[in-house]
Formats: structure tokens, sequence, C-alpha cells
DNA sequence: CGCGGTCTTGAGGTTCCTCAAACCTGGTGG
DNA sequence: CCACCAGGTTTGAGGAACCTCAAGACCGCG
């Protein structure tokens, strides 16, 4: 299930350099870079793991097509999804010298993943062609590639307080609402989302593994906001059918406003 | 209330070089500079307002002495609180081009702190005397400041994981046990545990929005955790009874084990 | 001594969970 | 073509965890 038809929406490695680029503009050579790793994807079947627990230097990669996430796993088998990712996410790029329990990564459906060992110098160290601009004072990396990737680091740590307020603070209802707003403006970043509507590849028990709840109530939950008229699931897609109220159901901040 | 008698445990600044040099050795000018920012540290009551939600170039500082935590506030009043700030810690490192809710940086008790402008560009480039090795091809930051700082980074990341999993899959009981051995396991970074017995100057709500519950509930579920022995709590300051039951307990998988 | 902040306790309600079964759908093999 | 199966969704019923409201107890401090 390659998640979407081919002549749709925009194709996998275009996601990847659509998110980057959308943080920090790329010199030539750098989506050159870009589009020469993501070159040719290996196709990966769902529920296979990408990157072990407790890694510690895992193989930088790159998801260009399908869903995946980074969970942890309880001794009793109860599971946690600490943060979904989506077509044109990075995997990996954290180098740690000594194990520690970050969770595994895991594909959640078909996905399709390329190697990408070149960025990690390049996050960790702000290289790229750019030159760089270090002792402004600001501290901030201008453009290129490793702004990019700096910026696309601090976007995932942003997921995960949204993740943590989600959980610690709102109901499940909420939960479910501000969950798929976050999805919809990752997704729109890649391009992948037309009126409100997007692919949702996903089934209740990973929601509800995600969300921090059970499937049963997952799925009481997503009932009550399709008969209050807030989504409308088809098939594998589904429709924000009011965004404005979902927005003032969450308390949902995302890149825009404050 | 300065939380700690000035006598007993390491001074404030020494808990920066520790936590630090704890990651990755220090070449001795590097220390020299962490002791020149740390040297004049600034008393701040308590609930003060380091970093305003959503700025976008936070100035870096120091937490040298005293608690704090990152916090986001939903519209109708509920505060979740992101991650606990302990002695050592780093306070606004990131540089986001565009404002992101990323919560507000407050302090829990009074508290001593520094700015420290200078690692923001060190935290970012990979600045530091011991010059860069990128292009090694295991992108691995061998040693120095800016090993130190983005392992602390990293180690930021392994506690929202924590916090995430702690929140989307643990009872309370078990929420409170985990935490707490985080707690134990970075205060003893920084020298700060005597026998399993630390420093605890927070206050029940303060817990309870921690953890994601109510007051009423934390009061309890502390209750249970005295009356099993598996804790102790006199004044300001808390002993684990039994550090191997509450492993046990929490399920957890601190910085070593795994 | 009184006062504000914190901790504690009780009672009743809500949210969410578990267990169990039925149902629906798409795919597979006879 | 249909019976069957596996995985996913839906429903019901009862229970556990946790919440809210409200009041009382404790404690350091002015």
């Amino acid at each position: 299930m390659p998640a979407e038809p081919i002549a749709r929406s925009p194709s996998g490695p275009d996601a990847v350099l659509r998110r980057l680029s959308g943080y920090a503009p790329l010199a030539p050579d750098e989506e050159a870079l870009l589009r020469r790793i993501t070159a040719r994807p290996v196709p990966v079947p769902a529920r296979t793991e990408l990157v072990r627990d407790g890694e510690a230097m895992p193989r930088p990669q790159v998801l260009v097509e399908g869903w995946a996430c980074r969970q942890r796993l309880l001794a009793d088998g109860r599971r946690q999804i600490v943060v979904v990712l989506l077509p044109g996410d990075l995997i990996g790029l954290g180098q740690r010298r000594r194990p520690l329990p970050f969770g595994s990564v895991a594909t959640l459906t078909s996905a399709q993943v390329c190697e990408a060992g070149p960025l990690r110098d390049c996050a960790a160290w702000g290289d790229g062609p750019p030159g760089r601009e270090a002792g402004d004072g600001t501290g901030q990396p201008g453009t290129g590639l490793a702004a990019a990737l700096w910026q696309a680091r601090e976007t995932e740590e942003l997921w995960l307080v949204n993740q943590v307020v989600r959980l610690g603070r709102q109901t499940a209802y909420e939960r479910v609402a501000h969950f798929l707003l976050e999805l919809r403006e990752r997704l729109a970043a890649v391009g992948r989302v037309q009126d409100e509507r997007f692919s949702f590849p996903i089934t209740q028990e990973v929601l509800a593994d995600a969300l921090g709840l059970s499937v049963v109530h997952m799925n009481r939950t997503m009932q009550q906001l399709r008969r209050d008229g807030l989504i409308e699931q088809r098939a594998t897609a589904i429709t924000l059918r009011d965004v404005p109220a979902l927005i003032s159901i969450a308390d949902y901040a995302g890149a825009r406003r404050l």
C-alpha cells in the first residue's frame, strides 16, 4: 500500500526537498545533494523496525513515503508512540556516545526510505557551502542546508512539546483534534493537503497508542468528532470539516499565531 | 529559599561545569569560559518568567541554583509542565526564526541564573578550541564544549521522551516513581544526591502539573508511595528508600542499562 | 494571634479502561 | 461463486482510575 497513487500529490523524494527548503533557502548544490540522496528509495513493509531502541549511532535516514513512528515499549507490552513520522521527515540524525532509551523507530505503513549519511555531518556541524556565519552574535544559522536541518530539529522538539501537553492536560476529544491539526500542518508543509483533506493510513489502534488511549475509547471519540461534523473519514483519507472549530477545541497554536 | 545551605553540596556554578564535563572532557580554556559565565549569578525569585512563550531568540541562560520549568498554559488555565529544569541546566539555547509555541520558562523556586550568550554560537556551530572534526564520517563531535552542548541537547530530548511515555501510558503511581528516578539521576550528575536523598523544593501542585494529575490525586499517590516504604519526605528533601523497587514499578531505563 | 499557602480527607461524579462479542471488509482458497 | 479468515471497527456492560468540589488540618510567618 504505497499510500498514494503516484500520479496525484508530490512524489516522495520531493517531500524531503519541500520540507527542508521551507525552513531555509537551499543552494543549488545542496538541492542536488538532497536529490541524489533521495534518488533511489528503498521500499520497506509496514511494521519494520528502522532504528532499534538504544542504538547509539543510528544510520541517518529519510522517510520519503509512508508513515512511521518513534515508540517505546513498556515491559508489560504497553506501547507509547512518541511521535509520528511523515514523508519528508528525518530519522536517526541524533548522535549519542552512549546507548540511550530514545525508543525505536518503526514503519506504520509500507514505506520508502533512503539512507542519508551525508546529512549527519551537516547537521552536526553546520557544514554546507554557504559557509558558517558564526560569531555574528546571533548564533542564527543564516541559510542553507545546515540551517534547515537545525530548524527541522527544533520543529521536532516542538512536536514533542505538543505531545506532552496533549497527553498531560487534554481530554481524548481535545487530543484527537489537536493531533489532527498538527498532522494537517505538517502534511501541508510537504504539499499533501488539499481542501483540508489528507491521507490517513493508520488504524485506530495506532492512533490510540499515539494519544495514550484505549482502542475502544479512541473509536468512540472518533465517532463523536464525526457526529459533531468536525471530521469525515473515508477509506484511508480524512477531511477536516471545520478547522476553526477544531482549533478552538484543541486550543491549537501552530506555527502561525501565538 | 535558596534551596540549599551553601556549605553543603556543590555550589551553583559548579553544577554547570559538572554537568557539561560529564558529557565530554573540556579544554582548560573552555572550563575557564564556563567559570567566567557563571561567576556572577543573578538571584531570581520564584515564579519569575525567564523566557516568554513564543520568543524567537531567547537569551541563553544557565540555571545555577534552584528549580525551574518549561511549561505551556492552555486558554482555560490548565497548565502542563513540559520539563523540570535543575541546577546546571541550560535555558534558551534553541534558536528559531519564527516564534513557535515552545512554552515559557519560569522559576519554580527562588533561583540563581547567569547569562550565557557565548554558548549559543558554540552550540550552533561546534565552535570551540578543539577544532571541528567534521568529515571523519562519524559525525560524532569528539571532545570539548561543543560536543558537551550537543550531548546536553540530546539528553533534554530524552527527558521529553520520558515525559511522553509517563503521561501517555503510565498510571499515577508509576509516573511519580519514574519521575523521581529521573530527578535522582539528573541531580546525581551534578553531585546533589547523597544516600538516595536529595532536595525536593516543589509543591504537590507543581508536581501535579508536571505529571498531568490533579493535586488531590497527586497527594494520595504520594501517600501511597510513602505507605509502601518507597519514599520518605521530610521538609523539602526526599529519600528514595527502595530504588530497585521504584525502578521495577516505573519500568525505568535510565542512562545505564538497556 | 491570625493569615496565606500547602497538605490532607471525604464524597460523589466523570472519564476512561477492560472484557467480550458482534460486525464489517477485503482477500484467499476451495 | 461462496465459505472462510484476519484485521479492523463498532457496541454493550461493568469497573477502575482519576477528577471536582468542599472543607478541615497543619505550618511557617508577620
